[in-house]
DNA sequence: TAGGTGTCAGTGACAAAGTCACACAGGGTT
DNA sequence: AACCCTGTGTGACTTTGTCACTGACACCTA
């Protein structure tokens, strides 16, 4: 709670501040505790300033017309709200929604701060263009899986990069928005995969047996 | 060609730097000019520098494992390949190609020049960012289109947009790349919208009779 | 402990879209 | 005219999306 803990808790992009300035920013930071469950902006919504997320972990989701959604991409410990970035400059709202998975602490920048930030520090730039790098890049590898893959194997991939050894909780739903499908495919999907014994169903949770790679 | 011409056949972002940086810009930047059908990156290519788009249109294109493509988004005068910046700062490959569709002017600053101008001028970090926000923006949309929307709706858009009033020179393989689907399925939709009255279709071109709109 | 009430999961039927294979057409060249 | 390349049309089949509905499970309350 204290400031001279705030070294500690911080944001790896504050850190890399030069004294003064990591004090200007330490002042006008607004501290965010996020419960899990908590919506941190939906599409529509302005932005206050820029998130920069201390711990735990925040889901950035997107809801189609039909109401259909796709997770975009997840923020962790020391990542920056790359999204917030292109709000606070050209003041449109978001286009998505984000919410609380894991509790988490963060920090808000206000808009000023920010920009004397961008102007003051040639890191705190760098680290700023590196996340928007990385999201442009994690946005096209999505659009590659949406627009050309198989969901057998995105279903395949996903359940071997998340619970590769013993079991996940999670709905048919929640996996569905993970995949931006319907919740009826995943179902199906999971099926087929219990009646070749690769997986065991329960009620909110999947046990991984063993899934096939693509070579198999 | 000499360089008294380059204040007024320049790019936006050189324009608004203060005379100095300009014409150390203007010294660095190496002067490129592109022809139809050129290719200007391809996947896996390292950056040499930050391309600026003077006139012409470049469009920007991802290819799938299976070989399918489809169109992320075109370039055009006063834009900048902010792909690039991403390469040049983590020194990562492109993970998309770039191709000429009109002739064009571009200039590319070299990546000390662009390190340059990035500490220097808050235009042009301002003129960076948010053609970072723009492409982000242009990513989310398009990952909706393709998770969420239908074909048909997708294609009577297109149609709309590019030739709303008479023809369309294009050929259904290349609009299946516009709309990242296959080329059966847009061959398919427009003998169905040929049925109906509304396009008339000829050898690599469409006119445009009347498109419903969604309302219809 | 029985019943009530949400949420979660399974499934059939059908529509939309992607894939594969192949036939055919248009417009140029030789 | 015969040839060839590219572009287009189409049938058959698979995969995915949508709709409608049923049943299963977990928890709460009486």
């Amino acid at each position: 709670m204290e400031f001279s803990e705030s070294a500690g808790t911080g944001h790896a992009i504050l850190e890399s501040l030069p004294a003064g300035l990591r004090a200007h920013a330490a002042g006008q930071a607004q501290r965010l505790s996020l419960e899990a469950g908590q919506i941190v902006f939906r599409a529509g919504d302005h932005c206050q300033g820029l998130p920069l997320i201390l711990s735990g972990s925040v889901r950035v989701e997107m809801t189609g017309l039909s109401g259909s959604r796709i997770v975009l991409y997840r923020m962790g410990p020391n990542d920056i709200c790359t999204l917030s970035i292109g709000c606070l400059m050209t003041g449109h709202g978001y286009r998505a929604e984000a919410y609380v998975e894991e509790p988490s602490e963060a920090v808000l920048i206000p808009r000023p701060t920010f920009e004397r930030l961008m102007d003051e520090s040639r890191d705190f730039r760098l680290a700023i263009m590196s996340s928007y790098g990385r999201r442009l890049d994690d946005l096209m590898l999505l659009v590659e899986e949406v627009a050309f893959r198989r969901m057998d194997q995105r279903l395949d991939e996903w359940l071997v990069r998340h619970g590769g050894k013993g079991s996940v909780a999670i709905t048919h739903q929640e996996l569905a928005g993970e995949l931006g499908t319907a919740r009826e495919v995943v179902s199906r999907l999971l099926k087929e995969l219990e009646r070749k014994g690769q997986v065991r169903l329960a009620r909110g949770r999947i046990d991984v047996v063993s899934v096939k790679k693509p070579s198999d």
